[in-house]
DNA sequence: AAGTGGTCTAGACCACTCA
DNA sequence: GAGTGGTCTAGACCACTTG
């Protein structure tokens, strides 16, 4: 039951063992083999299978908690873990409720179009000029009151998954995500200052002219390719913006 | 030359053996025993002065580093970092300039006082109605361009060196801090809309009731004390927030 | 009691830097 | 070539969870 040995033996290796272990793992995640929520075999056990020491395949499931791609619990075992939970869903919404809680507003209407990438989502996403995307246009609400408008450009290469919901998107982008085997890594938002169109601010229902937080967003999968440009218009009531530093 | 055991001898600790080496050599940081820039001694030598495996110090060294106390450089040493440098002393500023760099804003002018926490400092910072703060206004400013006016309250307490400094600070901060033997930790800035009254309009030379960035940002120490509340209001130009998630 | 992850040890060799 | 951090191994025991 030994994996052949994925690239090179022991200490002659191009790369860390850890990190081609990580990947093989990883993909293991992406490609749906381990499911979310499931248990993955115990660190042992994996040590044998791909033929390393315990150690070394700790280090590697030791990387792959602090990527947020699995959670270890003493005593009960390593699991994977689940993008769609709430915890995790909204980790890149820094908008806050009064309540201080990461607010993940539901969608009140949603459209979604496709079609070649522009000038401007061609430099966002590194895609080709000849490169597709899907264009989805929300209104998200907190309790029945509109107050984010927003604009999300994804590379059509990444989700097939998408190629029939061609109506509208009122899930989660990360669901869609996880479910096309995109792996999460990490995000960057511009905030600055801007003023409600008309368009906009009859989808909020304010006046037009209204001071609103701007946000453009770009999410990059954990092996660095750009995976989502969001820009967004956010009118923040007692809500607030907030950024985590370390 | 073996220092004494710290607390418990080996697998018995109450806390993990790493997590006691770590604070031990924290100690050393803060109290200005390891200079900043300076090169400490190399993992064996300190496993053998505590007493430890070269492997259990390698991982408080790691977490340090994680921590941005250290840099670590393969055939070169183990370096103290020093929170003065451009690249640490700016992290906990999202303002960026036109160019994306963080901006460290130039201290136009500024004033500080002392007194009795109000109700308000109490509770950011978490201090008793009778603890004391400095309270520093500031205009911070670029190329000769006022951007941004700024409100910093400090614990009296953690900061005796501003006892001479009663005129003005132009330094950063964080420089202050590391003087004072305090490791910094992680910050959290809340972000919302405003609009200049008359004094902050003048102070950027701008018109009263421009739309504005309100910044509200608690500085943490690595032990979890809140060190610096700051209220800022910047004028945005050309420049821009930047929130980086992970 | 059995099984899991968490800590710790002792030692080997590799990759890099610098005199 | 000497000295540094980085990787890897093989094994022990601890702390926690569950049946």
């Amino acid at each position: 039951m030994l994996s052949e040995r994925i690239i090179s033996t022991g200490r002659f290796a191009n790369r860390p063992l850890y990190l081609q272990l990580r990947d093989a793992l990883a993909e293991r995640i992406a490609g749906g083999e381990w499911k979310p929520n499931a248990a993955i075999p115990n660190e042992s056990d994996l040590a044998r299978e791909f033929g390393v020491s315990a150690g070394t395949m700790r280090k590697a499931l030791d990387l792959m908690e602090a990527e947020r791609l699995l959670t270890r619990r003493q005593g009960r075992g390593t699991f994977v873990n689940d993008q769609s939970s709430d915890e995790l869903a909204a980790r890149f919404s820094n908008i806050r409720g009064a309540d201080g809680k990461r607010l993940c507003g539901q969608v009140k209407s949603s459209q979604i179009t496709e079609g070649p990438a522009n000038e401007q989502e061609c430099t966002r996403l590194r895609l080709r000029p000849d490169e597709r995307v899907y264009r989805i246009h929300r209104v998200l609400q907190q309790k029945g009151q509109p107050f984010q408008v927003e604009d999300v450009t994804l590379p059509a290469a990444l989700f097939p998954e998408l190629e029939d919901k061609k109506v509208s998107v009122t899930e989660r982008i990360i669901v869609l995500a996880q479910e096309c085997g995109i792996l999460l890594g990490r995000a960057e938002e511009r905030v600055s200052l801007g003023a409600a169109s008309a368009g906009v601010a009859q989808k909020l229902a304010i006046a037009p002219g209204s001071p609103l937080l701007v946000l453009d967003r770009i999410v990059l999968a954990l092996d660095g390719r750009p995976i989502e440009w969001r820009m967004g218009w956010c009118h923040l009531g007692d809500r607030y913006y907030l950024a985590e530093m370390v």
